[in-house]
This record gives C-alpha cells, sequence and structure tokens, in this order.
RNA sequence: GGAGGCGUGCCCGAGUGGCCGAAGGGAGCGCACUGCUAAUGCGUUAAGGGGGGUUACCUCCUUCAAGGGUUCAAAUCCCUUCGCCUCCGCCA
C-alpha cells in the first residue's frame, strides 16, 4: 500500500514514479474514491460529535428532561446509522483499490516496459573455460547420486526431488555456511513458520496480485508460503520498534512453496524450477532515512556469498515494469550455467520501502521521530539453485565436481566424482 | 478433541451501562528542592485519522485483543474469532 497522503497532496509526483513502471492502471479511480471518501468521513465525524454530544448530556438531565432527550439522541443515532453505512463502504471501495497500486520505484530504477529493458549492471567473475563438453546439473546429478526426480515424480509429481547421498550434504552446508556467513553480519538466525495466514500473505503483498502462486490449505485456511520474507515480515506487524535498534536483521530459513502456474514445459527436470526448494534469507527492518544504506548492504552480502562460492554472475537491474507490486527497487543476481549455457537467477534483493509496513502496521519510535519503518529482503542462498550452479561451474572432464574452498569445511569433503 | 479461566495505556493493576481515554502504583521525562549518584513535591508521558492554522498549536473523530450485535450511550451486556493459561483425553 502506498502512501494515499501522498495521492492528495502531490498527484504529479505519483504519476511521475509510475511512469517508470510504463503507467500504473486505477490511479485515477483512486484519487476521486479518496476526495469522495474524505468528503464524506467530514461530515460523519460533524454528526458523530452531534450525537456524543446529545448522549452524555442525557446522563446529566433531571428525570423530567430525559425522555425528549433520550429522543434527540435516537433520532441522531439512527441518521448516523445510515451515513455511516456509506462511509464504510467507501472505505472499502477505496482500500481495495489503493491495495492494488504498487510501491513507488526509486528514482534510480530504469524505466521500461518488459523485462527486455532491464539492466545488466555489470558481470563479475569468470565464466569457466571447459576443453570438454559441459554437462548440465541434471546429467551431473544423476551420475553423481545427487537427486532423484523420477521416483520424486512417482510420489509427488513432477517438480519434485529427492535430495540424496552427497546432495544431501551439500544441501546442509550451503545452510549452514550461509548462517554463518549472516551471523557475523548482525543477522539473526530464525526458522520461520512456512503455513501462514492471509494477512500475512496479504501484508506482505503476495496477496491479492500473486493468488495463483502460492499453495492453500483450505481446510485450515492457511498458506504455504514461497519465502520465509512472508513470515519474516509479519513477526513484527502491529509492533512499534525502537529507532535506535535498527536496522533489526534476520537471517531466515525455511523450506518454500510454489505453484509455478503457467511455467508449464519450462525447466521440468532437475533443480531449478521446483515445487518445495529450502532458501536462506535476508530481511531488515531498517529506518527510512537508512534503507539505501541497508539495501546496499544486503546486496554485498549475496554477491560476497556468490564470490566465496567462485560462481560467475551478472548483476540486473529490474526496470519499472518487472519490479512486481511491492518493490521500490529489486535487483538480480543472475548466475552464468554453463551446461545450460545461460544466466540463472539465483538472487534478488528488494527495497519494499514502507509498502509492506503499512500493510502489517510495523512502526518505528525515537526520540522526536516515528514513522512506518522500511522492509527489505534479499536472498542469501537458494539452495537448490545454488547447488545447480556449483555442480555445472565446478565440473571437471572426468565428470567430478569440485567444492569450492569456502564450503569444504561444511562439506568434509572436497570433491564428488561418480559411484 | 473435551472442560474451564484470562486478554485494560511502557509495566503492574482497578474498573459490571453515562461523570472513563480510563483510578492507583511502578518506570521514564521535565521542573523545584537537596552540598552530590538518594529522598520529597509538582507537572508530564498512547496511537491512528479528518479539518483549521502566522507549523509554537487548535479542534473533532476513532481506538480498553480483533470483528460483529444490543442501547440514546459499552472497557463494562451478548455473539464470533484470535491469543495465552489450567485440567482431562490423544499423539509426536
Amino acid at each position: 500500500m502506498i502512501d494515499l497522503r501522498l495521492v492528495r497532496e502531490d498527484l504529479g509526483a505519483v504519476r511521475a514514479a509510475y511512469e517508470r513502471r510504463g503507467g500504473v492502471e486505477g490511479l485515477e479511480a483512486v484519487v476521486e474514491l479518496d476526495a469522495r471518501y474524505r468528503a464524506l468521513l467530514g461530515r460523519v465525524e460533524a454528526l458523530r460529535a452531534e450525537h456524543n454530544r446529545a448522549s452524555k448530556a442525557i446522563g446529566k438531565a433531571s428525570p423530567e428532561e430525559r425522555p425528549a432527550a433520550i429522543e434527540d439522541a435516537r433520532v441522531l443515532a439512527e441518521q448516523l446509522k445510515d451515513i455511516e453505512v456509506d462511509l464504510e463502504r467507501l472505505e472499502a471501495e477505496l482500500n481495495d483499490a489503493a491495495s492494488f497500486l504498487p510501491n513507488l520505484p526509486h528514482h534510480s530504477v530504469p524505466e521500461g516496459t518488459s523485462e527486455d529493458d532491464n539492466v545488466v549492471e555489470r558481470e563479475v567473475g569468470d565464466k569457466p573455460d571447459f576443453d570438454f563438453e559441459a554437462k548440465d546439473h541434471v546429467a551431473l546429478g544423476e551420475s553423481l547420486g545427487l537427486f532423484d526426480s523420477e521416483r520424486a515424480a512417482k510420489t509427488s509429481g513432477s517438480r519434485f526431488v529427492y535430495l540424496t547421498g552427497k546432495g544431501v550434504i551439500l544441501e546442509l552446508s550451503l545452510v549452514r555456511f550461509a548462517i554463518d556467513f549472516l551471523l557475523e553480519r548482525g543477522f539473526s538466525p530464525v526458522v520461520t513458520p512456512v503455513l501462514v495466514r492471509e494477512r500475512a500473505m496479504y501484508g506482505t503483498g503476495f496477496l491479492p496480485a500473486e493468488e495463483f502462486e502460492y499453495y492453500k490449505i483450505e481446510k485450515d485456511d492457511l498458506y504455504l508460503t514461497g519465502t520465509s520474507e512472508v513470515a519474516l515480515a509479519s513477526m513484527y506487524a502491529d509492533e512499534t520498534l525502537g529507532a535506535e535498534g535498527l536496522p533489526v536483521r534476520y537471517a531466515g530459513m525455511s523450506t518454500c512453496f510454489r505453484r509455478e502456474a503457467g511455467s508449464y514445459g519450462k525447466d521440468t527436470k532437475g533443480l531449478i524450477r521446483v515445487h518445495q526448494f529450502d532458501k536462506i534469507e535476508q530481511f531488515s527492518f531498517a529506518h527510512p532515512d537508512d534503507s539505501w544504506d541497508e539495501f546496499a548492504a544486503i546486496r554485498t552480502n549475496q554477491e560476497k556469498i556468490l564470490q566465496a562460492l567462485e560462481i560467475p554472475y551478472r548483476v540486473l537491474v529490474m526496470c519499472g515494469s518487472d519490479l512486481g507490486a511491492v518493490a521500490a527497487k529489486k535487483v538480480d543476481n543472475e548466475a552464468w550455467i554453463p551446461g545450460g549455457n545461460r544466466y540463472l537467477e539465483l538472487t534478488s534483493a528488494t527495497n519494499a520501502t514502507d509498502y509492506q509496513s503499512r500493510r502489517l502496521n510495523i512502526r518505528y519510535k525515537g526520540a522526536g521521530d516515528k514513522g512506518l519503518v522500511h522492509t527489505l529482503n534479499g536472498t542469501a542462498c537458494a539452495v537448490g539453485r545454488t547447488i545447480v550452479a556449483l555442480l555445472e561451474n565446478h565440473q571437471r572432464a572426468d565428470g567430478s565436481v569440485s567444492i569450492p574452498g569456502a564450503l569444504r569445511p561444511y562439506t568434509g569433503f572436497d570433491s564428488i566424482a561418480p559411484e
């Protein structure tokens, strides 16, 4: 949710910001609804004030005056009832319309109307120069016994895997590596609930816009989260944080569930696009004045992790139309995967500014300074896809895969060879 | 799954229909006093929103877990939900 006050007071600025997204539908409707809402609100409040006065007078009235006083108040109460219903309806209409308005893009976000307008900011690391034909991670995983998609399809359907053998050790090692990395940088580790109420989904902006993408447990009215971001952001719903304690940083760990609706036929094999995967996430609650510094810190962490794992990548700044609803700015890191001869999104960093905190009502308070916090999130390690990048980049001619030095203390082995 | 209890301001806690945005205590802050890390006195300390304003403020509305209901009037009565606690059953 964006700040409607801004829509009222500086509509031009809002329009200009939305231009970066290639224009946004529904803004004019919100402007009109808001004006009508405030006009009616004024009338309702005046009537309420009158009714409150009349009602209080009853308590002080003498027994003889009472019947007439009660009648006066009753008439006012009746008028109120009608007009309040209108107000509620109008408010709901306004909120509904406003909740579809996306966040205002940061001025540094490139304008754009499609993903073709995303900007490659940098390329980092050397792509491996193999003197043999690179295999993709599916072939490597199969020959190394790291996962089993076929049997998973039998039990659960397509896009599920059994991680097996050293694949499990790799997974656990990456998790612990990422957690340790973030611990050193002031992040508190949390394992989050993966089933959440609707409010958490709505508050983080995954609803109403992306409902089709997430599993819902109808029987208990709970959603399976697609990222720990949902539960992390919701942790402090309706709370006020001390300004002096900001930023508050969490390293969230959870299994993530995605329906992948509409992606039939894409990345059907292996670990790239699965319904269930594990992910370590950075999440920060920051002071509005500092949130862009925090954004930079989160991005730095992401890049250092990729560098430690010796994965070549490029930095992709998302253009206005590719931001999604909540992001004021979003930057992805895409790993080079030689087996696929392409780039693959491995991490994503978002500054949601006050878009989530307004919906979740998360505030901060300092000396003479209060407001809504800014929320930021960024992948630390999407385990499945990271394994893909490790396998494809560190494969050797004999079909084995070497483990980067930073990970060896965790794996306990320095390569994986075919059985 | 069954039975019961509870949910008030930063904290504790009073409050069963109007005089309650809310006693009292604690804690914090300010001032006073005190020759000193104390005691005392006085004052003060919630959030959100609308309108006005010479932006120091004024005014109105809303909020006593959340939502709904009864009533001229609800922290107070009724219903639902959520959370916490106790007991029984069950299970890891």
